[in-house]
DNA sequence: ACCTGAACACCGTTCAAGT
DNA sequence: ACCTGAACACCGTTCAAGT
């Protein structure tokens, strides 16, 4: 893009823009064999050699493109909590997180199982405390709050939580790639899900 | 492996060789960085454009391995079902199959998200015929037969099966990818699942 | 008819060198 | 201090040639 580019006492802005270059490429393509080394330098205007001046290596690249995008999935999913959590509807709570975890899964341009795929490469380091499994803590909190209201059948929040995760991460890898296939309205699935896993609204 | 490897009027056991040695590598990898066209045809003692002779590409090559491996677990399935099934438990062999999904998945040396991931590459010609959907069919059916003797709770059988099979398939890829996970037994979240979405048991 | 040697255009990564 | 040119060992794939 910038294709003319020349730096000189600037610290480090090109990391930035090595970053953005990633996101962008991952959002216009959807594929991860699109992201190459040299499509990245070249859309910033500068040689493959520069990237290994800001990241040891490719992977810690798009560890860091996809720890970014799991962090607006965790901010996307608590934004559409907190105005049902702060008026006392624990159910409605729960609904918007998941829905919004879904609708996160579906819209995202990146492709949420391309993310994961890169996430699952990216694994080695260090324990797993990406947002998603951030995502996995509030979805025990809203289950907490659904049985402390009295709203949704007693039993083990974490199994729940567990159930309940697990399906929202199935269909989240499954619509996107699946489009054919005939799916009920997000809202349906979310709704027959709780009901029948947590026990909410019949 | 079988190294020293000659050939003449023989037809196409090349063509197995190669099937065999490239699920094999797979398996004993759980990679499918590992499986590369030159590590294939080394296992077998032949050099890569021998491998076009059989195959256009790696591609329709792996995605023989991945057909291969998606009909055993529509037969492992099948092995499941058909006891239960035959003495008229419906709710048991709703159960069994389910189960035999997912421990399918746990103990598949290949990787099922890796055969899964290796689908989604290899999915652009023809319609998605895959043994993935039949699992989705003999669902749908173990279902219906529910239905049909009185167990379980009525209701749209295809969307019950929807996300029956979403819950499995997330459990299926996110159980052996984080095995740092506190995993219930996997009776036990088939038991709830279908519980929670069909009404069996509770 | 079946297989090989050598090459193609790529890839991620490194190293010496330029300013 | 920041960036480049040129090369490394790989990759999937192709093409002419050997028996």
């Amino acid at each position: 893009m910038t294709r003319p580019r020349a730096a000189r006492g600037e610290g480090d802005q090109l990391r930035e823009q090595l970053i953005e270059a990633t996101t962008a490429l991952l959002a216009e393509t959807g594929d991860e064999r699109a992201v190459t080394i040299r499509a990245i330098v070249d859309a910033v205007g500068v040689t493959p050699p520069s990237l290994y001046l800001h990241f040891p290596t490719k992977q810690d690249l798009v560890r860091e493109v996809v720890d970014r995008r799991f962090a607006a999935l965790g901010q996307a999913i608590g934004q559409a909590v907190a105005e049902p959590a702060e008026r006392g509807d624990a159910a409605e709570a729960l609904r918007a997180g998941c829905l919004a975890y879904l609708r996160w899964a579906h819209d995202d341009p990146g492709g949420y199982q391309v993310l994961f795929g890169a996430r699952r490469e990216t694994r080695s380091v260090g324990p797993d405390g990406s947002s998603n499994t951030a995502a996995f803590t509030s979805l025990k909190e809203g289950i907490g709050f659904c049985q402390a209201t009295g709203v949704g059948r007693d039993g083990d929040v974490t199994r729940m939580a567990t159930l309940v995760w697990a399906s929202l991460h199935g269909l989240a890898t499954l619509v996107p790639t699946r489009p054919e296939f005939g799916w009920p309205p997000l809202e349906t699935m979310v709704d027959e899900l709780i009901a029948g896993l947590v026990g909410i609204g019949r």
